[in-house]
DNA sequence: GATTCTTGTGCAACCGGTTGTACAATCGCA
DNA sequence: TGCGATTGTACAACCGGTTGCACAAGAATC
């Protein structure tokens, strides 16, 4: 069990067992045209036999690629946990990044410290390419990897940004699924709104704001938004400043589904029934969505389609395919808060 | 803004318009003895002067190490991300190693085909290094980790594993853990215990328990443990399937935090006040513990400590030193549910 | 039978660093 | 002035792969 540490073998030995150079052993194992079947089966047979696997280091130094895909989180590793988000579209690009050759690695970039450790990596080029997390952060990084031409998808949108046609982008359509959420509570007949939102800093609130905006102008006045976190206990707090304030309201749109989940309840503890006297409408479909009382109509959020996207652009781009942006596109998902 | 994509500086430009050789600018760089300090200046402002960084894969390739760690999860990334557990955790070996020149990268194991990829990516030797969060699972890659010679520490405890002296093993003393919940329950004068644990395939779980019968004997009677899952749902329906067998009990050790706020939960939907009726404790001291209503009394896991001392016995291996194990101690956090 | 075209293989250079060893220059000392 | 010891630098090999190009052997053509 206590295995000596063997040494790995090498293409050498490879090459010497089949009894060919070492060019034709890396030719044969790479599936050459200009090998014979002959040889190529003579070679496979000697990798089999000594157990070869080709060197990571060795191949990355030839060919110039690492074959590792950083994944850039601008959020502290306990945010990032506490947000079932971006679970879901970490987990819609390591699914597809799965598929290649490349793997990815999970960079984090929230301390300054943390900021120069990954700007150190990005340039001894330990990454093939970058998808950035949350763009809207931590820009020194991005004006490093645009320097150093490393191949790079946005994930969100970044207004009025300097990179266009130098990095991708992926992002949903924040101000449509804003507008979904607004027309199904206008539909509703709710006339008086108040919003919920996530951060005042975040580019993806003000969008669905707009959205907001766009269906229900005067429906939904200024004082009426709350700039908030994302959590349900964030909308908790929320509702119950809204609740003090004594405004009459008859539907509420959140920037989240945990923040929805901690406004009915607070709602409930007020003895406002939903949807009855209180229409409620989420954002994510989060998981937690379904299984709120009463199940909420929210906004689908294709997060893990998402990363599956920029998965894909940024192995073209390492390729050499051209910056695009792609958009993807919001459902809403109705069930019984409205 | 568009930069022409410019190639990277390379040592041999350095060490051109410094006038030395390549060997002189990599010592001069390296901060070696043999090199005056005279020349050491021209290279470093050389170096300064092209901007240049040392390439990885280059100095990879001559070193023999690619500076890279792999954290091996086995959980799906989804349960990772509802398990707070990991973040602290993970949040440990992240800050340790981001005071050496390593790079952490989460690599995950929960399909057959991630699976496979981790063994490929181990037997090209992509990772000077593996820190296995969930080694009870996955045992295959571990006989190749052992195979290939590649430092590893094990976080948690092996039952009588065969790689005791080739592999590094770090854990929190389950059943100590075990013990103080007891203890303290037992103190209480709670004579009827009920204990709601993890999945039974556990070996922590199975640890803890040994701890509480260590304790408390026949207090804590087989037809009275329930294994479930980790999640405050799980602990609800437990507590409800203990209600309905109508047996008389005054105690409820459980085996997560969050299991313990859904066991809170049913307690007060069925009448019962917790701690005047039923005290309950908790495990991991997880950030739900001090919110709960009432604050739940538990036993703190030095997850955080954990990583860290996983993260440097690593680091210790790589430099080529003896496995060792290493246990944790847990505490006690007395609040108000007992 | 000589010439040209194919096909398969090997030599050697290369990717970008690090490092063992040889050697030249400077110094101290007899 | 001549010797060995010391210091600083350069040459060249190496890490482990990939790849451009030259070349030999055999087939096809004249």
């Amino acid at each position: 069990m206590t295995q000596p540490v063997r040494t790995a073998p090498t293409l050498a030995e490879v090459a010497a067992a089949a009894g060919v150079s070492r060019s034709t052993a890396s030719r044969a194992l790479n599936d050459s045209p200009r090998i014979s079947e002959e040889t190529k089966k003579r070679v496979r047979a000697a990798a089999k036999e000594v157990n070869f696997v080709p060197n990571a280091r060795g191949r990355a130094l030839a060919v110039g690629r690492t074959e590792i895909i950083a994944v850039l989180v601008t959020e502290p590793l306990s945010e990032l946990f506490s947000d079932p988000t971006y679970s879901e579209f970490l987990s819609g690009i390591t699914e597809e990044l799965s598929e290649s050759s490349y793997l990815p690695v999970i960079l984090q970039a929230s301390s300054t410290h943390e900021r120069n450790r990954a700007r150190e990596h990005f340039e001894r080029r330990s990454f093939d390419a970058v998808i950035d997390v949350s763009p809207y952060k931590g820009s020194e990084l991005l004006e490093v990897l645009c320097e150093l031409g490393v191949p790079t998808v946005l994930c969100g949108q970044l207004e009025g940004h300097p990179y266009r046609d130098v990095f991708s982008t992926v992002y949903s359509d924040d101000e449509e699924g804003g507008r979904f959420a607004a027309l199904a509570i206008k539909d509703r007949g709710r006339k008086d709104i108040v919003a919920v939102l996530g951060p005042q800093d975040n580019p993806a609130v003000a969008d669905r704001l707009r959205g907001y905006r766009a269906v229900l102008g005067e429906d939904l006045p200024d004082a009426n938004v709350i700039y908030t976190g994302w959590n349900s206990g964030d909308g908790y707090q929320a509702m119950h400043q809204i609740l003090a304030r004594e405004i009459a309201f008859d539907g509420v749109l959140c920037g989240s589904d945990r923040i929805a989940a901690g406004v009915i309840t607070a709602l409930n503890e007020a003895g406002l029934s939903v949807p009855a006297d209180v229409s409620v409408v989420g954002f994510d479909d989060h998981e937690i969505a379904a299984r709120c009382v009463p199940a909420l109509t929210t906004v689908r959020q294709p997060l893990r389609e998402e990363g599956h996207m920029a998965a894909n652009i940024v192995l073209d781009m390492i390729k050499g395919a051209e910056p695009t942006t792609s958009v993807m596109h919001m459902q809403l998902i109705q069930r019984d808060s409205l």
